[in-house]
RNA sequence: GGCGACGUAGCCAAGUGGUAAGGCAGGGGUCUGCAAAAUCCCGACCACCGGUUCGAAUCCGGUCGUCGCCUCCA
């Protein structure tokens, strides 16, 4: 059974087949930097930082090249604005952007791109396709010539025709057609520009990625991921782009994940959703999430949904993953038997090899992320089954080995929380923990439960099991 | 207006022909001095209306609704 996947361009699951056996070419366009990471810049990421893993644990070599769009309108407003230099302050966005991705447990990508770091190959890739006639220059722009793509549209469903008739192109008399784009923009006073022989000026939006595909992954890529807002024009502007210079397909996979979207309660109980934008003021940065809630829960967040839908993002939802979370860590809390050939330690071991077996079956259908994490859930429930059956030793932390390692295809540490004092602030817990122990011993349970409920005012919980007391930290 | 996606229990969500996974919340047990954790039990006429079929959440048509794109956007 080979891994099925979504494709954007047929609209249909197929089966990934490489071209190179064993070997994945993943693209996904990065974000542009010009301004703080928000929760849906990390959902994307996070999809595919689980398409990665995924693939890498089903024993694929992965080359993931993840680019930073450098150079834009938005930058250069946001940098004048702020007095600044544009590249210096994309860069610290950048910067910033690979913090936020690293606590998010998200694997670092092969190569980083910038656009401002393709220039030559940009101009190289610019200059071939007006030699072929796919491009024109004027006045200082260089457009691309939709009218010479024949299959222009094919990726988002949409027809030459169609666009044309449509009133939202800006009339533009440098253009031949208003369905022509920029791959070259002329330099305006102030701007950043860079050499080019049709002058100093920057390059259009799409034009990096093909350029940045090309230079790091070659004319030909297995997969081509982005955010669905992305399909048409940049996806469908590379396409165009890159075929039309080397003549092959360009993508064999397009993978496209759904929108974040905010969920927030109306006065009437019911649920609302909308788009985060900061004309709502509803947008959530990666910071502030991660200021308040674990790298871990925001994952489960992500993988509870199928990454092509729309993904609901609220207090609520966030709510229910923590204590998900909570649930999926306490399988990994020791046993407290030791037996190991009981028949409830035969049953853990058939249950965790079965769920291996599911957990790849339906991760092979397209990512079902929410599928596997219902096989965690089930091993979830053996382990503890087990422990309260009295397994422990082998079978027991075989299968906690286990969970760990599906966890951790899908991205997840489950580590317990720490936090900065843990490690100070541990003998002195452990010593009240003896003294309530004590206490408890005498029957002086009013003073035993002030103790519990006071660590609790501080943060720290306490839960007495057959093996004495354990203490956590929670969040 | 055009293109596309989606609508499954209070919430999130899997399931694409044979009478509905999983999690959270809620209710009830077990365990515990109590609590917490764990564990057991309890919940759905699958948006609506037609059609195809022996049989549909699952296929087809229509209606309503939500969302995305068509301008920068993960």
């Amino acid at each position: 059974m080979s891994i099925q996947i979504y494709n954007t361009l047929s609209r249909r699951k197929e089966p990934l087949e490489t071209i190179e056996p064993g070997l994945v070419k993943m693209y996904v366009c990065g974000v542009t930097v010009y301004d703080t990471a928000h929760i849906g810049h990390a959902m994307s990421a996070m999809v595919f930082d689980v398409v990665r893993r995924y693939l890498e644990y089903r024993g694929f070599a992965v080359v993931h090249v993840v680019n930073f769009t450098d150079v834009d309108d938005k930058i250069i407003n946001r940098a004048n604005a702020l007095g600044r230099d544009p590249k210096q302050l994309a860069e610290s966005y950048v910067a910033e952007f690979l913090d936020d991705l690293a606590a998010l447990h998200v694997k670092p990508a092969s190569a980083y791109p910038r656009a401002t770091e393709t220039m030559g190959e940009i101009t190289q890739f610019i200059a071939d396709l007006i030699a072929k006639g796919y491009a024109y220059a004027a006045e200082g722009d260089v457009y691309f010539r939709v009218s010479r793509d024949e299959d222009y549209g094919r990726l988002s469903g949409r027809k030459l025709a169609d666009m044309l008739s449509g009133t939202r192109f800006d009339v533009d008399e440098r253009k031949e057609s208003p369905a022509d784009f920029a791959l070259w923009k002329a330099a305006k006073a102030g701007e950043p520009s860079w050499p080019s022989p049709w002058g100093e000026g920057r390059p259009g939006w799409h034009i990096e990625c093909s350029a940045m595909n090309l230079k790091h992954l070659g004319p030909q890529i297995d997969i081509h991921g982005g955010g669905n807002d992305l399909v048409f024009p940049h996806h469908e502007n590379e396409i165009a782009q890159s075929e039309s210079l080397t003549g092959q397909t360009f993508a064999r996979i397009w993978m496209h994940n759904g929108m974040l979207q905010i969920q927030t309660r109306e006065p009437d109980g019911s649920f609302k959703m909308e788009k985060m934008s900061k004309s709502l003021g509803n947008v959530v940065t990666v910071r502030a999430f991660l200021d308040a809630h674990e790298a871990d829960t925001l994952r489960l967040v992500v993988l509870s949904s199928y990454y092509r839908n729309p993904l609901p993002f609220g207090e609520t939802i966030v709510a229910d993953q923590e204590r998900k979370l909570a649930r999926l860590r306490s399988a990994l809390q020791p046993a407290t038997g030791a037996a190991t050939d009981t028949p409830a330690a035969a049953s853990l071991g058939e249950i965790a090899s079965g769920a291996r077996q599911r957990f790849v079956e339906v991760m092979d259908d397209d990512f079902n992320t929410a599928g596997a994490l219902a096989v965690l859930f089930e091993l979830v429930k053996a382990i503890n089954t087990a422990r309260d059956s009295g397994v422990g030793g082998t079978p027991f932390e075989q299968a906690q080995a286990l969970l760990r390692e599906l966890a951790g295809v899908l991205g997840l540490r489950l580590d317990a929380p720490t936090a900065p004092a843990n490690h100070d602030i541990a003998p002195f817990v452990e010593l009240l923990i003896e003294l309530r122990a004590e206490l408890r011993k005498v029957k002086q349970y009013q003073l035993a439960d002030s103790v519990r409920d006071r660590l609790a005012g501080l943060g720290i919980m306490l839960e007495d099991g057959p093996q004495g007391t354990r203490w956590k930290l929670s969040m």
